[in-house]
DNA sequence: TTCTAGTACATTGTACGCAATTAATTAGCT
DNA sequence: AGCTAATTAATTGCGTACAATGTACTAGAA
């Protein structure tokens, strides 16, 4: 007699529950950066130029997590509303320059007052908040070193 | 003399941590139901169809927090995969009732024990994986009830 | 019953996210 | 120098997300 399979109930899992809360995350962040014209990923985007410009397209994929894939359009885009800068090194021509344009320097103090305004809306204090954080990093730990790929699969594993 | 403001550092943002670890889950479960070419996205609009088939696009949307931008498409590849069945509600046309196939009531048990195996290697105790959980729906719930647009918006907010 | 809201789904347009491939360039080896 | 391997972006293709719009249909009021 198998044993029975463990229930999978979408409500109570971890992964359902990220998922929600970075799409939540996500829209609120679309409503607080709206005037300025900027998407989340373009906004740590920045967030990642303030504290280091210029950096090279891998340098700043390597901070923000996203591939040459995701960030050359996103920053061609960005680059078209004048808030980053592209250009080709020239002693390695393989590589291209993410610089902050004069206006991304500028607008930095209004940006960061507004949305630390919106976070004022979560009414989360310092201490609950860094906790939640670290709690999510802990469990973005864990899941970055599993690797599915290493479960052998038999087409019938019960 | 203005009031300095707060300064935003990324790797200390709860968004941010969020949205990498949602990535990564989603990475994670990408190759956790690789066997059975299905997407995250597809795979939890199973788990709420497992719970409760057939569904209405709608209630569906509801459970998966999805709107029909998303779903229509997404539950269309599925019906070519051969997971769901999409009908017209024969006395409401303006109604598409899902269903689960055979194949999938058939996978259910084979994709849970797969999945299961696959959790084991986040080496999660389940009382860990339930506080981590419940902490996200905290936030996640903060966050919903958030909405930016109160907060006035001045040229010179600091 | 005819008009009018309201509802449900589909479509369109924009922006990610990422695997896989390609192209250009550089560096390393002999 | 000449060949090869490695590196870096850009491109391509597919699948989400979601706001906004369109369309078909239902139901309620006059």
């Amino acid at each position: 007699m198998a044993t029975p399979t463990k229930n999978i109930l979408l409500d109570e899992q971890l992964c359902f529950a990220l998922y929600t809360a970075s799409k939540r995350f996500n829209h609120f962040y679309a409503e607080a950066l709206a005037p300025f014209k900027l998407t989340y990923p373009q906004y740590i985007t920045l967030l990642a130029l303030w504290e280091n410009s210029p950096m090279t397209v891998r340098e700043l994929g390597s901070h923000v997590n996203l591939d040459s894939g995701t960030l050359t359009p996103l920053l061609k885009r960005m680059q078209t509303q004048g808030w980053v800068e592209r250009k080709r090194d020239e002693n390695d021509e393989r590589q291209v320059n993410i610089s902050l344009s004069q206006k991304a320097i500028d607008a930095k103090p209004e940006i960061f007052a507004h949305v630390n305004s919106c976070m004022d809306l979560l009414g989360m204090d310092e201490k609950t908040y860094n906790a939640t954080r670290d709690t999510v990093n802990f469990a973005a730990e864990r899941i970055k070193n599993a690797d599915p790929k290493t479960v052998k699969f038999t087409s019938n594993e019960l």
